[in-house]
DNA sequence: ATGCGGGCGCGCCCGCAT
DNA sequence: ATGCGGGCGCGCCCGCAT
């Protein structure tokens, strides 16, 4: 990565002589028939340079200099908030900075190589989005269709500039098609169309006018042999590769109302995602069941983080049943390997530390983490398909945390990012704190906080989770002692009416009668030195508090900091699972579970599960031109120990922190840590595996 | 077969506990909102027996127990000249000649054994109909449409009902569809509705009304994905699989006007097959170019009738391209195979000779020869997929003949059916009257009679083929002589100057230049008793004439009787190729070869091998459920062997017939023959076979 | 020009879930 | 009831052959 100031580089690129990126004129076509931009002048926002440059309008919003220095490190630009990819330029100059020009003949030849007038770009920089390259290179006969829009169809120019725009996440057939189709249909409506280039061209920056099409009579457009709603699928192409109808809200700029019976606004900078209205009534009904206790021992009995491939101790019928969160049952036609290959497969990190939440390693240009700006990554495999838009949002087990969340007696916790550099560590009261010193500050366009709004609004409405059948429960939380990977002594049970437990470095063997769970009773005849220092800095240790509820909270009462990995905590603190290790203070005092989010997190893993599934049979049922990979459903579902890990534990590492900015990358590392199995969890997960 | 009175056997059988085969009361229908049928006695042809049973309006001309009796021979009864097959009757009842009812119970318990309740049926003469069985008895996953018509729907009643008439040479699953759709659009139509069930169960026997149909706006409708227009399909389901929309002319009993722009008559009954008009002004350009003439040497040293598998002695490139008449070069996704496979698959005898006209085997109920009533069968194997539509009609070169037409001097040909037993022989003065005797003769429903009246059309409206070229040919014919199937002696050419040759039984070796193939001069010292005899009796032979415009005529001069294969003469007494040989008594003069017929011959059979080879590609294209397979392919196109020997040659037996009626079956165990192979013809059959 | 054949989307229809 | 999703045919469109 050079130094100097350098441009952006999109992820569709144009080999070409010519030295701008241009719609060619659309005054010059040759069919002298065509109702197609016939009027020279109509618009006054077009300034004609040539007869094949098409001059797009200037944007009025100008990106900063120090905005186009943040982009520069990921080689990509950031518009509206957004990170979009930004189309070829080598004049060094931004594609929205000025009016530049695009050259038709930029398009038509495409087998230059692409270096050849590209020389000031580190090409190794330049992600391979292949899908892209699929889209324009494509040799598949099934695109006849597109064959038959001639190159010198303007048409054609426009739909490849929208195509570049396109946040990936479908089919690149079908996001073809369904630009080759709205264009086509607004090919007579010249404001609108141009409406549509800036509004998609300029991420939303520019205020654009309403893009309409003709409204079916069942509000329907079908693209490909796909059904959808016009907005909906617009919206997905050019905003959130994942959005559905319900989240999707009308903005008061648009000046088409939703009921009009002729015409739909399908301008995607015209509708907000919102947080989807059907969760306001979410049926908890699962909760609140009455069925007899099962034997959930076998969860109970896992060790995500010990064990290399913990789902192997189980027995069969189980692993089916719990690593696809009941999906198997319902899909008899499901490849049978999914079981131990989603557990492998999914929870292995597959990604690199971040360095900075700016600089982040982009993947597939199908990617749906693409430009997300959160200084968060997921931990699914780069090699990620298309289909990948029910992702999970998290680190893998064994992966690194790259924040530190500091949690202080009375005060508001504080963010540290041990993924700079330390002369560039940034320090932020709190996440709210460092969303708004964020110059790239999104609001709902992330997946991440996307997601965990929409599991607030779950947990909002949602009964209390805690049945009475839980009352069952002899034990509301078990406690495994770690020396680094080993487990010291025997599992500590903690009974239902015994609330508070407190781990601590006593040497007390029956203080469990207390309410104390003594760590310094434990032998280990391998204790390493690290653990025998840690051990002594234990000191009073820990103390949980379980609630009626369900909630549990912890108080640090050593003299020395623990650090927690608490999922509830990252949810509360909108950082993705796993990615954050929350470091506690004597004296301080925090939520670290709440089970209505368990809760809520397995109905959406369930969700997402379904839909995953749903679209694999699809893409199965369709067959032909997109056939899924296993892989591809692999990747759209959590395993169960994943989802036991997030959901139904706490683990708490006595002195010593874990993850960037120490030592110790993973928590299995650290000498002294416990992991606190919440059995009321535990339950309602197993629930969720039942048939 | 049993001597006493039987019913017919259908294609389709219905096993099930119900004596009666009928449809359901349409009044009782379980769903109260339905408008189908809701009137109880809207019509009063209708008589309702139980609620369960819906009376067919009683047939007006029932069928002669003549008539019922010629059908017993094959189990099929014919109805409007022509044979259908009949449904399932246990009651001795022919099921048009009395109101039998249609018990919907005998529709829902297909699987009990159809013995189990048709004792009195010889199942041994039941022909199999696997395609047939495969509509009923699908399941196939892609007729899951088919399912949403619950059985307890009226519609499902008379759409299995009219299936049962389907002609064959369609997809079964496009028929059953195509049925589906029309009685659908005339469910609320009771009248039209009934008229189609009448039409088509009756054979058209019966008088019907219109049965209308919307029309659309371009004229079309769409079945299963494929378009067609809707007379043209039905026509082709319920009478001639392979008609054309060109070849269907509306009867005046028809009501609707052929341009009427909203409905559309579908009765396939109120149209008749024409020849096409596209053969009016035919194309015989190929026959007037005057490009340079060809060796065609490998053509005249084919000996189709004595080497077990000619092609092999070609040259491998002439091989492919011959075998499969041009098709080959344009097509190279081609199977390769395909030369060497259809010269061994199509010629060879598939079908054993036939016992009479009227107790035909039959074959596959998708067999396009099937009900076919003329005294003619195909060579077409009994495995024919329903691609079959193009099959050639002919007999392979080592079929044996079942007729012999007789031609006497001043006297008009007379048909003589040998292949009845001795005590039934029958003889007609000609094939008229003979078709006049016949009480199923048909008009023009035959693909043989079709074929045969389309081949007339085009030699009518065609240019004279003798082009100048053809005077550049030194020999207009040559003549091999065979004893048994063995050649005696050197090829004798006949030279283009000398239009009349006399093969004879004299001794002259030189008799070349006077005109004379003198037979008795030629020596084989293998020669059998049975050789020597009928030498004796060849005494003045026979007398070739060739005309200038390419016929040749031939004379018997001996006074004992020749026997000739002459494919023209089969083509002028309406017989299929091959079935006959034409006995010539002393004095007897006939034209045996026309250069016209051959040229029209040759026309049509690369008409047929292209559409074979359309349909071909289509399906294989299409892929999926109907997958064709080559032998398909093969099955539709006729051999180039069969086409020289039908088209290129004539073959003249001394004394000694063949075929049913003699002892010898075929020409090749005859002990004096000739063959003769006609330039002009060859020539044009290999500039068919240029690229 | 005209017919012909095929691709594909909206309208219509239907089943399913809630 | 209502929404949702999908199947499939007619209308529209287009390319090709003649
Ligand atoms: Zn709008
Ligand atoms: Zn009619």
């Amino acid at each position: 990565m050079t130094g100097h100031a350098s441009t952006a580089v999109p992820t569709c690129q144009y080999p070409g002589p010519g030295n701008n990126f241009g719609v060619p004129d659309f005054c010059n076509s040759s069919n002298g028939t065509s109702q197609y931009y016939s009027n020279p002048n109509r618009d006054a926002s077009l300034i004609q340079n040539n007869q094949n440059d098409y001059v797009f309008p200037t944007n009025s919003n100008p990106i900063s200099s120090e905005h186009l220095q943040q982009a520069y490190y990921n080689n990509y630009i950031s518009v509206n908030n957004s990170f979009y990819p930004m189309p070829v330029l080598d004049n060094g100059v931004p594609f929205y900075d000025t009016s530049t020009s695009f050259d038709i003949d930029s398009f038509n030849q495409q087998q230059q190589p692409f270096a050849s007038f590209q020389p000031s770009i580190n090409f190794n920089l330049i992600p391979k989005t292949e899908v892209q390259d699929d889209l324009w290179n494509s040799t598949d006969p099934n695109q006849a269709s597109s064959s038959q829009m001639q190159s010198s169809d303007p048409c054609v120019q426009v739909v490849q500039v929208l195509s570049c725009y396109h946040q990936g996440g479908e089919d690149p057939d079908f996001v073809r098609k369904a630009i080759e189709s709205l264009v086509k249909k607004l090919k007579d409506k010249r404001t609108e169309l141009d409406a549509l280039i800036s509004a998609v061209t300029s991420g939303g920056k520019e205020q654009t006018s309403c893009v309409t099409i003709h409204r079916s009579l069942d509000g329907r457009l079908q693209v490909a042999g796909k059904k959808g709603v016009p907005h909906v699928v617009y919206a997905r192409i050019w905003r959130w590769p994942n959005v559905s109808k319900n989240e999707l809200q009308k903005m008061d700029c648009c000046r088409i109302a939703p009921e009009d019976p002729d015409l739909i606004c399908v301008n995607p900078f015209h509708y907000e995602r919102v947080v989807s209205s059907e969760y306001r009534n979410l049926d908890m009904s699962t909760l609140n069941n009455t069925q007899m206790p099962v034997d959930f021992s076998n969860i109970l009995s896992m060790q995500s983080t010990t064990s290399a491939c913990p789902m192997e101790s189980l027995p069969v019928p189980l692993q089916h049943n719990m690593n696809t969160m009941g999906v198997q049952q319902n899909a008899p036609q499901f490849p049978s390997n999914i079981g131990t290959a989603a557990t492998e497969h999914m929870i292995s990190p597959r990604m690199h530390p971040i360095q900075h939440p700016h600089i982040q390693h982009s993947f597939s240009g199908e990617d749906p983490s693409f430009g997300l700006s959160q200084p968060q990554v997921m931990s699914t495999s780069p090699a990620a398909s298309p289909m990948l838009t029910g992702a999970v949002l998290m680190y893998g087990a064994s992966q690194q945390p790259n924040y530190v969340i500091q949690h202080n007696a009375r005060e508001p916790p504080k963010l540290i990012n041990n993924a700079l550099p330390s002369f560039a560590h940034e320090e932020f009261n709190n996440v709210d704190e460092w969303n708004q010193s964020n110059p790239f500050h999104v609001n709902d366009d992330t997946p991440i906080l996307y997601r965990y709004n929409k599991l607030r609004a779950m947990i909002a409405h949602a009964q209390q989770p805690m049945s009475e059948s839980s009352l069952d429960l002899p034990d509301w939380c078990s406690i495994t002692y770690y020396e680094l990977d080993t487990q010291i002594g025997e599992t500590f049970n903690v009974p239902a009416h015994q609330e508070e437990i407190t781990i601590d470095g006593g040497m007390d063997p029956g203080g469990a009668r207390l309410g104390r769970f003594c760590l310094g009773a434990l032998s280990n005849v391998h204790r390493t030195e690290a653990s025998e220092r840690v051990r002594i800095g234990i000191g009073k240790g820990v103390k949980l508090r379980y609630h009626r509820d369900g909630s549990v909270f912890l108080e640090c009462l050593s003299d020395t900091s623990v650090f927690v990995r608490s999922n509830y905590m990252d949810f509360e603190n909108n950082m993705i699972y796993g990615s954050t290790v929350h470091k506690f203070s004597t004296g301080a005092v925090r939520k670290v579970f709440d089970l209505s989010w368990a809760h809520a997190e397995m109905l959406e893993q369930q969700s997402q599960q379904q839909a995953a599934r749903h679209a694999y049979e699809q893409r199965a049922h369709a067959g032909g031109r997109s056939q899924p990979t296993v892989g591809a459903l692999e990747n759209s579902v959590i395993g169960v120990d994943d989802l036991r890990r997030v959901c139904c534990t706490i683990a708490i590492s006595f002195v010593k922190g874990w993850g960037a900015g120490y030592n110790r990358k993973e928590l299995k590392e650290t000498p002294c840590w416990i992991e606190v199995q919440l059995h009321k969890s535990l339950q309602l997960l197993n629930n969720f595996l039942q048939p």
